[in-house]
DNA sequence: ATTTTCATTAGACATTAGTCGTACAGGCCC
DNA sequence: GGGCCTGTACGACTAATGTCTAATGAAAAT
């Protein structure tokens, strides 16, 4: 019997992925998250889980950073970014950062359970409209790798400051002195090789949308 | 006869535009510019100008704010956004923003004239692949409107604030004080409705390749 | 059991950012 | 010309941001 962490923050979305589940094996063993907070709790508290099923825009998380995340604090769970979007840049990267593969909401029921088998057995598995190939760069992947290696509470700061909130705003929410934010600034921008609140939010919003379209003559 | 601005930095393809310009009349007007700086001065200089052929991915041109602002500079004046981007939402936000039609550098010899000859007739033209509906956004028209108010400096000192700069930085490079910097900063927070520097550039990065798949159950 | 490492927390301090009032030059209307 | 608006520019003041040092506690390594 599998384990498997269904990250989304539609119920009914969720409950039709729980079904295709149930096709796959009688008994699957599901847990269910519908924000980043409650993600990062099932997480620790299911380290024995097989496979995550992660949408990228759920609260709380800013397009890839959240794969980034999840991959920095369960490196070795294997991650299928399931999302709304279509576009084979989009699922290329998604491969590229590390998940197992991409399926597309619009997804027929087969597609679904051919995916996630795929993912289960490590292997990667897209769908037909993606593309073929992965240009890469070396700014991206050096990022991806600085969210990855974020605390649970610096990444919170960070899609906090990626909410345009002030750090005494910050400090409020989490409960902490500003001192305390300030600290986990420092942080979060050593590890992201930026030196400003303003570079931070320009380099995680590169990251959400870049399209590679900057191969030019 | 007709005067044109052509602004892309690839004089590669700045001269592949004025070859098919030249297959439309016998002695086109043409103007070229190759960065957001040379197409202002452009377009004081030749107010007379019957269509502008903007690129958006120039050096100090970021996104859809390249059209605002041009669209705000000279408001009569068509403009036919080219770009190497094939998205159907990037092409129906051109047009929703003020654009007489997109370009995907990829067209054929005759999209091309047809796209300019409808430009010019104050038609709108858009290749076969961009969809159908236009789902606008209450935010984004704002945000570009606000954009559209800035004036040349201002413009000017948002872009390198998109650069991640400091304010001294910019002062720098623009050979004033910093206290200038500052007080452009205030005017373009107002313009934009932002509160600080931090969502100014969410602002913007989001104007650039939000695609509007919210539309959520 | 002890050491080491690291996330988290803060206070003190320095830098940067943002607001307000103001001044000056050019364009425009009367 | 004399007002009037606007873009640009600046200084002074206040608020926000960022760095440094350091203490605490918890987990991992020895």
């Amino acid at each position: 019997m599998s384990k498997y962490i269904v990250a989304d923050d539609h119920p009914l979305f969720r409950n039709a992925i729980c079904q295709v589940l149930k096709t796959i094996e009688e008994t699957p063993d599901i847990v269910e998250a519908q924000d980043m907070a409650s993600l990062q709790t099932k997480l620790t508290d299911h380290p024995d889980a097989d496979l995550v099923l992660l949408d990228l825009h759920m609260p709380g998380a800013h397009g890839f950073s959240a794969l980034a995340y999840v991959k920095g604090q369960s490196p070795e769970l294997p991650v299928l970014v399931v999302s709304a979007n279509e576009k084979p840049e989009i699922m290329q990267r998604a491969v590229e950062f590390g998940s197992k593969g991409f399926l597309p909401k619009s997804s027929g029921i087969e597609d679904i359970q051919t995916a996630i088998k795929s993912a289960l057995q490590g292997e990667v598995w897209l769908p037909d409209s993606a593309g073929e190939q992965t240009p890469a760069s070396k700014d991206e992947c050096k990022l991806m790798k600085g969210i990855a290696s974020l605390t649970p509470q610096q990444y919170l700061v960070l899609t906090m400051l990626a909410e345009g909130l002030l750090n005494k705003q910050i400090a409020y929410e989490l409960d902490v002195t500003e001192a305390t934010i300030k600290a986990h600034m420092t942080a979060i921008f050593r590890k992201l090789s930026v030196r400003s609140r303003t570079q931070a939010v320009l380099a995680i919003s590169k990251l959400n949308l870049e399209s590679p379209q900057n191969i030019e003559s």
